[in-house]
DNA sequence: CCGTTCTGTCGATGCGGACAACAAATTCTT
DNA sequence: AAGAATTTGTTGTCCGCATCGACAGAACGG
């Protein structure tokens, strides 16, 4: 009984058909593999209506049988059989929109990436160029897709600002897009029509961390992506937080000093400047042109520049702000965060907690994301897989079956 | 199907029941008064099935039958019989705990307040103390509460970090209080043993305001409020942004001047230097002892005084944080910031609007409580009558009745 | 005054989940 | 090693809840 957020309507039993099989397919495909024992425990239903609804998902060629379950014998009694992601089921495309490159995968129920390529990006580029590299690509991690599976949806993450009701890129500051239609930019490109859903890169990243990362069970945590620019994705109470248009979570323009530097906002001070990667970058004197691969540059330090401390001092004092005000259990800290953490962690440890509230900060945990550089791309699946877990039956009515042949004509 | 937060969980079909016997429970409460009619469209069910629904709230002394419905003729047809909350029905007790006051009602489904008293406290008072007094002034509402009717709960609205899980005090810092468990302390004055809640005052107020004042239909909402302190609650899609703890939303410590004042937390320049009590007292040289009552300094004020309009900006200023942060359609200017606001409204607004994304800016507006000062009082009570909307029969069946008689033995 | 239009009520129906009983598959015990 | 104990999957039946269809009642409009 979930979401059908917006709510105030009644539940008719139609629904809650729906919701069951929806709910027991999101357990599926968060655990890989599960008992049938294991789902009646959590879905708090009857062993027969388990029964039921996993004959349903196996009729609808979403999931199989895997006889013994792996290996984890855990007691007396007769073992209990397993649910498994079929083979050739339904899938879905995300898209990584990076800064320098795009990264495209095939991704199935399950999070199991079945295909994947990727290809530099120029920077600055058009809209539609950007668009027709990432429909080559799609092409290509389309190939080997067997006829038979359904084409869900494709989930795109962009470094920017997406207005929620219609997946509108309002605001790309490192690809200098304004008021982009990407996702009809891709279709377009391809010649199909397919549910996509676009999205902030941060946004994915909580949400993929959330569901098989660094923050499983872990119903409030941020993650802060470094990624030129800096913003936050938001779950909150286990639901993503996103706002009247779909842009919260921009932390980078938090007010941190009045009279730093200039940022491109238009203000003067925003967090940005101090931890961005422009400043980072400034601070280790590294050429510009290699800002988009601020994590390699990071990566090759084999002990912390005493140049980068302040910037530690001062990721750990923005982040005292964000935990004031969301409280969270858990901050991944993405992008090149994920780099320089390890080089400066002592200093954001410090300053997080000087300048937290101390209730807020005994809660909190700082991490590094589980599902390394993957974070966005496997959230870009999971909202574009997102329909199946509303309603499985329906969102697989609409999907594409071979995909391979309609991209030719 | 909204809530059952935390989920996974599947539904069965007591629970559908459950849920839709709430939910119209939920609307009636916020319209005061609904045709069957409107509610058959809201809650997208069988006018059969709504019958059922509104002849078990009947039963159970929550509704009443209101013949001719107000007086909003639509058209033509057989007018709907209306669905009214019942006079005798069960209440709550909610107590808004101020910095220099407590002010206790009595209220029934439909917000309506039924009885209602107040008293001064004394700040820097022993917690105990503010407890007996509090307890004073529900025995003093409860007076006249017809015999019949039950008491479901008691809702406290606290100036302070309120642990969610247990509702523990964590800090108050007005009152001097650290980890104080104050619903015990009213029930064991009482000598009572009902469901208490304990909410933070900004929290409370945004939700009265989502369910009944200025933001009603709006799902991202957030009521910044100025109480000594500076505080938010946030309404994100719909439901309260809690976080792990409960204390989200505590924006006043939000840096904003690194070069600024010192704050009781223990910072440099948190926003509540400019903007909290003590700033705008010493900025309009207002006795420290009447900084409890601000809001009425402030109403004195005929024309907004030169000295004011810094403050006007700070305040603009830190709204864009929360606007960049938060992304709401809708901010509401609680405690004495309703009285701040028509003085340097324009300060205010050029703030904000300077500081903010486009993106976000474009969709926010500016408001003051439509409740007034009730705002947090009136959310006490919202969380106080929420179980009835979760399982109206479980609560109701947990309710105390006659309680006069209870107290007094 | 009658047709229109909408609402409320009653009984029949369908559907989904709960329950009980039984069969199957292991582990534990003796 | 064999039986007891335990847990799971399956089947058939029952019950609760929402829907549907039909009919009566109550204004409104011409």
């Amino acid at each position: 009984m979930t979401p059908q957020r917006r709510a105030g309507l009644g539940t008719n039993q139609e629904a809650v058909r729906r919701h069951n099989l929806g709910t027991l397919l999101r357990h599926v495909h968060g655990a890989g593999q599960i008992s049938r024992a294991e789902l009646t425990s959590l879905m708090g239903l009857n062993r027969s209506t388990i029964a039921g609804l996993v004959g349903e998902l196996e009729s609808l060629g979403i999931s199989e049988h895997a006889t013994p379950m792996g290996g984890a014998r855990q007691g007396a009694g007769r073992p209990s059989a397993g649910v498994r992601i079929a083979a050739g089921g339904p899938y879905v495309i995300a898209v990584d929109l990076g800064v320098d490159r795009a990264v495209v995968a095939r991704v199935g129920l399950g999070g199991r990436v079945l295909a994947r390529a990727q290809a530099p990006v120029h920077s600055h580029g058009e809209a539609w160029q950007v668009g027709a590299s990432v429909a080559a690509l799609i092409r290509q991690v389309v190939e080997d897709a067997p006829p038979a599976a359904a084409l869900v949806g494709i989930g795109i993450s962009v470094p920017g600002l997406v207005r929620r009701r219609d997946g509108l890129v309002r605001l790309a500051p490192n690809l200098e897009w304004h008021d982009v239609s990407f996702g009809g930019i891709v279709l377009a490109a391809l010649g199909l029509d397919v549910p996509v859903s676009l999205a902030n890169d941060a946004d994915l990243g909580a949400l993929a961390e959330h569901v098989r990362g660094a923050g499983v069970g872990v119903d409030d945590l941020i993650y802060v992506s470094g990624n030129v620019g800096v913003g936050a994705g938001v779950i909150a109470g286990g639901v993503r937080l996103e706002g009247a248009g779909g842009y919260a979570g921009e932390v980078g323009h938090l007010r941190f000093n009045p009279q730093g530097r200039p940022c491109h906002c238009g203000n003067l001070g925003c967090w940005e400047t101090e931890v961005g990667a422009h400043a980072i970058a400034e601070a280790i004197d590294c050429p510009p042109d290699k800002v988009a691969q601020l994590d390699e540059v990071l990566e090759g330090f084999t002990e912390p520049p005493r140049e980068l401390r302040a910037t530690g001092t001062a990721l750990g004092h923005g982040l005292a702000s964000i935990v004031n005000t969301f409280n969270p259990r858990l901050i991944v800290l993405g992008g090149y965060f994920r780099s320089l953490y390890p080089l400066v962690g002592a200093e954001v440890d410090s300053g997080l907690a000087d300048r937290a509230l101390p209730a807020p900060l005994e809660s909190v945990t700082l991490v590094l994301p589980a599902l390394g550089s993957d974070s966005a791309l496997l959230g870009a699946a999971e909202i574009a897989l997102e329909p199946l877990f509303v309603d499985p039956v329906a969102a697989l009515g609409a999907a594409l079956v071979d995909v391979r042949s309609r991209l030719a004509g």
